[in-house]
RNA sequence: GGUCCCAUCGUCUAGUGGUCUAGGAUAUCGGCCUCUCACGCCGAAGACACGGGUUCGAGUCCCGUUGGGACUGCCA
């Protein structure tokens, strides 16, 4: 059987967006599940906007969520060559031909057509210009594109797409399309055929914005004598207004980029956005990649667009509610030593990491994360809200303050009380320091959520946490005691 | 405007003529757990765009309407 042969073409004029990435993706995917091979070309034909800023953030996108590719990166400007040549050979068969109409006079049609409201076609003025009158205005050296010579007549250009099933464009719908720009360069109509008859490409997966030029380089495949690969176009994805997203529009939260600066897994946001068009008959939503690779299918790809549900303006979610979920679920439950390295980059980007957490504190810190893993939604979390089991400065809210200290005056003598008695603890194990907090609360006739609760104010200056006897045992016994015995600091500010 | 594509809870979706008084996930709300907040568990609310057909029977097939999207460039 053929080798499957799939690809990513990304054009390098912005960073990777999510929806790229996805496209990238459901190739990758394909590519792993027939054992077909992952090609990556960078499409860099329009040299006006492409930048090297641009290809080095895509392939650090795709670096960064594990996709990764068995040829390439190729460049498509290096096979200009290619695509003249080609164009030159479509001239030379008769399936294409050189027009001189200039882009002034051609404007000019189309706005007389658009007052008229008549749907504007190229009008193959150039078409049958005879072999002398080609090369008398070539001789003036008048500048012309080429156009493909679509057919005239009846029927149609025809094929099945593993997603969309039988897509049929007459030719009477589709114009004489240019192939060729007067200063020699292909257009991307050529150019990506061509490329992707180099590359021996057999399934061309790609957003559904393709697919109306799709038409358009079947023909050119025909007209070169090449054997069509399969098509399959997969649903864009849409902004809640049902935009489709774009860099421009969207800015930052369409970025791989972004997620990555967020405290994103990788795989979780790889797992969001396979779900976005894309699912199994039995409905399920985590997938480890060897699952994902498993259960992938064309078939399974949905015909819909999606809606990226981006919560701009909403405070509790910096992007669609569903990614957050996915990425927190990962994060409480892949195992704890893989999460140790997404947690350490985060902290030392923070520069809040210490070098024995990962030595002799090392189990330690993992017994830590794991502690407090389950209510964080992005490695961000361990910096900021896990602060204070990893530094000595943290911040008390306000909030919290206020009402699980000041609001109890007997606090300011409590809290130092229970540091005397944890004090004597030999060991500093859970069970022990929670037989010492409630004993004292008894003694001190209080509920014991009073002293819990202020504890927990004093030692994490966080309402919210993991059980505080945890808590106290994980902070450790010496810091413990300093903080609060530094609780009557806080009644005086 | 023309061509093509699409249409199930707010969002992602299951559903391929009867088992759909439409299932799951997420988000929302309530409860349990509990020292708090998460997690977990239990529960509530929430959708087949509309109208015609076809059929004994339609979310599922056909047509139309409406709505949305893509393409329509010497961008990719």
């Amino acid at each position: 059987m053929e080798e499957v042969r799939v690809r990513f073409p990304p054009s390098p004029t912005g960073y990777l967006h999510i929806g790229g990435a996805r496209t990238a993706i459901y190739n990758w995917l394909f590519a792993q599940k027939t054992g077909g091979k992952f090609v990556l070309r960078i499409e860099d034909t329009d040299i006006e906007r492409s930048t090297e800023d641009s290809i080095k953030g895509i392939l650090d996108g795709l670096e960064w969520l594990g996709i990764t590719w068995d040829e390439g990166p190729y460049f498509q400007s290096a096979f200009a060559n290619d695509h003249r040549r080609a164009a030159q050979k479509l001239v030379e068969i008769g399936d294409a031909y050189k027009c001189f109409c200039t882009q002034e006079e051609l404007e000019q049609k189309r706005e007389g057509a658009k007052k008229r409201k008549e749907d504007y076609h190229y009008d193959g003025t150039c078409r049958n210009l005879s072999a002398d009158e080609v090369a008398r205005l070539e001789a003036e050296a008048r500048p012309y594109v080429i156009r493909f010579k679509v057919v005239r007549g009846p029927g149609g250009v025809v094929f099945q797409d593993a997603v969309y099933g039988v897509i049929e464009k007459r030719y009477r719908d589709i114009e004489d399309f240019v192939i060729l720009r007067s200063d020699g360069s292909p257009l991307y109509v050529l150019s990506n055929a061509v490329d992707d008859i180099r590359d021996r490409i057999t399934h061309v997966i790609r957003g559904q914005d393709h697919l109306a030029n799709t038409p358009k380089q079947i023909m050119i495949y025909e007209a070169l004598g090449e054997k069509l690969p399969r098509f399959a176009h997969m649903p864009l994805t849409l902004d809640p207004q049902k935009r489709k997203i774009s860099k421009r529009a969207h800015g930052e939260v369409v970025s791989v980029q972004y997620y990555r600066e967020r405290g994103f897994l990788p795989w979780a946001l790889v797992n969001f956005l396979v779900l976005l068009g894309w699912s199994t008959s039995d409905n399920r939503e985590i997938f480890s990649k060897e699952e994902l690779i498993e259960a992938f299918s064309l078939e399974g790809i949905n015909r819909a667009n999606s809606v990226f549900d981006i919560r701009k303006d909403d405070p509790k979610f910096f992007t669609d509610p569903k990614a957050i979920s996915i990425n927190a679920h990962y994060l409480r439950t892949i195992k704890v030593e893989d999460l140790l390295p997404y947690v350490e980059a985060e902290m030392k980007a923070a520069g809040s990491w210490d070098p024995a957490f990962g030595t002799e504190k090392k189990s330690w810190f993992a017994s830590t994360v794991d502690l407090i893993r389950s209510r964080y939604h992005t490695t961000k979390d361990f910096v900021n809200l896990g602060r204070c089991y990893f530094a000595d400065d943290f911040p008390i809210e306000d909030k919290v303050l206020r009402k699980n200290i000041l609001k109890h005056e007997n606090l300011k003598l409590w809290l130092p009380l229970t540091a005397d008695r944890l004090e004597v603890l030999e060991e500093f194990r859970v069970e022990l320091i929670e037989r010492v907090i409630r004993d004292l609360a008894d003694e001190l006739d209080v509920k014991a959520g009073i002293l819990i609760n202020g504890a927990r104010a004093a030692v994490t200056g966080q309402a919210a946490g993991p059980g505080l006897f945890e808590v106290l045992a994980a902070v450790g016994k010496e810091r413990v005691l300093k903080r609060l015995r530094e609780v009557p600091k806080l009644y005086e500010e």
